[in-house]
DNA sequence: CCTTACTGTTTATCCACTAAACTAATTAGT
DNA sequence: ACTAATTAGTTTAGTGGATAAACAGTAAGG
């Protein structure tokens, strides 16, 4: 127990707070805070003014306590985030009934998904790496992989089916989701027009791009945007479905 | 030419640098440096060391000077990586001949921004928000636009096709892509690995995920995600192709 | 009671970004 | 050529954030 292997390397302190429980101390003052409150402090804070405003100090003032308090709860602000990510996201929801087809049921969970990235919209800064997920992230994953379970795909392929949907969600809320003052949060809206400014003068090289910024601003692009590319994918596993047992290693070049 | 409208807000000063030529000066002493050497010094730091080691006093130390003088070039850190990124990325490639498909242009250009992101990892990092685009970035998205430009889709349809397709490059290639040393950068493998040892505790919890994981590390998995993403945008945009005229309207639900 | 372990504070570094004042160089205009 | 304006790079200094180390006070365990 105590001798872990490092194959989270960097990261081995999150793991430890994300998937541990707290080994309650029997000595000396109690606590006046806890991991749990911490989070939930920095998560709002978050949501209000975005990631960049979570610093040590502004959370630990939340509590009028001093920056290095905190430190007694978790190591270091890295590991902070790594907790603010799964709390956020939380558990994901279940997904329908036994009868629900598949395609039922990996749409719901992508439309979860889209709802938890405009709930915290500074999930997706957070998320831009490989890193060390808990339990509520692996708990989506797995939903999402239970949706898939009746189809006829490979593990592999299932893995890649919900890899590319989380990926298409996460994408397309970048483009929706407005980020909180400063921090350069553009509307979509907004960066179409300013876009259309600056190459209206260079019709020339941008034809295209200036064509398709010059359309009406279309009120549902967003809404388009996601269920086009949902649609793509979930019609991928579909076609997949339908192919005899042939190994998937196609891809026209 | 001095009255801009202010639609870009805070990214005003990295439009001017972006898409300004430089208003040549007249007197005193000749630059030693240039926008385009300390953007091509950061570019490099970057590549080799991870977006978190550009910092201004790094960059400057490249050429021996001290670090305020590149605020003589540029006016701070967020405008200096607004410039890495449109130069990062460069301009797109030609997509191929007159008689190439659609297809076959849309897939060259997307495997094109794959090895983009793969020579410049820290891109995915910086791009993580809507944000102002330079020249470069725009001719990406110009290019994307014309491969589909003999299509019959609606220009807010290739828009959304482009915007899926370059997300799920986007996202693919942050499973891929390794970042430089510490920095939390894990291989898709170590990951694997990793978080099968955290849940095989718990396979109750987790019982697909541990299935997937625990299925042979799968060689090309990369690329069957990626090639999986891309051939089901297409498919998608063929299948648009093929309807009638009929607007967009669907998205089952 | 007194030792021990733990909580929260104080103090102090380190690092990065950047504003402002300063020095030196160069050229425009006379 | 001389002078004033203008610009390049440096120096100095201030801010803000992360976090290490030492410290003081508190609550059990013996």
């Amino acid at each position: 127990m105590a001798g872990k292997k490092p194959v989270f390397g960097d990261q081995a302190r999150s793991v430890e707070l994300l998937w541990k429980e707290a080994p309650r101390a029997r000595r000396g003052p109690k606590p006046t805070l806890s991991v749990e409150r911490i989070v939930e402090a920095a998560i709002a804070i978050a949501d209000e003014h975005g990631l960049a405003a979570v610093s040590m100090e502004r959370v630990a003032s939340e509590f009028h306590f001093t920056t290095m308090a905190l430190y007694r709860y978790v190591p270091g602000k890295a590991e902070l985030v790594d907790l603010m990510i799964d709390w956020g996201v939380g558990l994901p929801p279940v997904l329908g009934d036994e009868g629900d087809s598949w395609r039922t049921k990996l749409e719901r969970w992508a439309r979860a998904l889209w709802s938890v990235f405009h709930r915290h919209p500074w999930a997706l800064e957070a998320t831009h790496r490989l890193r060390v997920m808990g339990p509520c992230e692996l708990a989506w994953l797995e939903a999402g992989l239970s949706a898939l379970a009746t189809t006829r795909l490979t593990p592999a392929e299932q893995r890649t089916a919900c890899v590319v949907l989380l990926g298409h969600v996460r994408n397309t809320a970048q483009f929706s989701v407005t980020l909180p003052r400063g921090h350069g949060g553009l509307t979509n809206e907004q960066w179409g027009t300013a876009t259309r400014a600056l190459i209206q003068d260079r019709a020339e090289d941008y034809p295209r791009l200036l064509a398709v910024l010059s359309a009406p601003p279309s009120e549902g692009a967003q809404e388009d945007t996601l269920t086009f590319g949902i649609r793509s994918v979930l019609d991928g596993i579909e076609a997949r479905e339908a192919r005899p047992k042939a190994p998937p290693r196609a891809g026209r070049r």
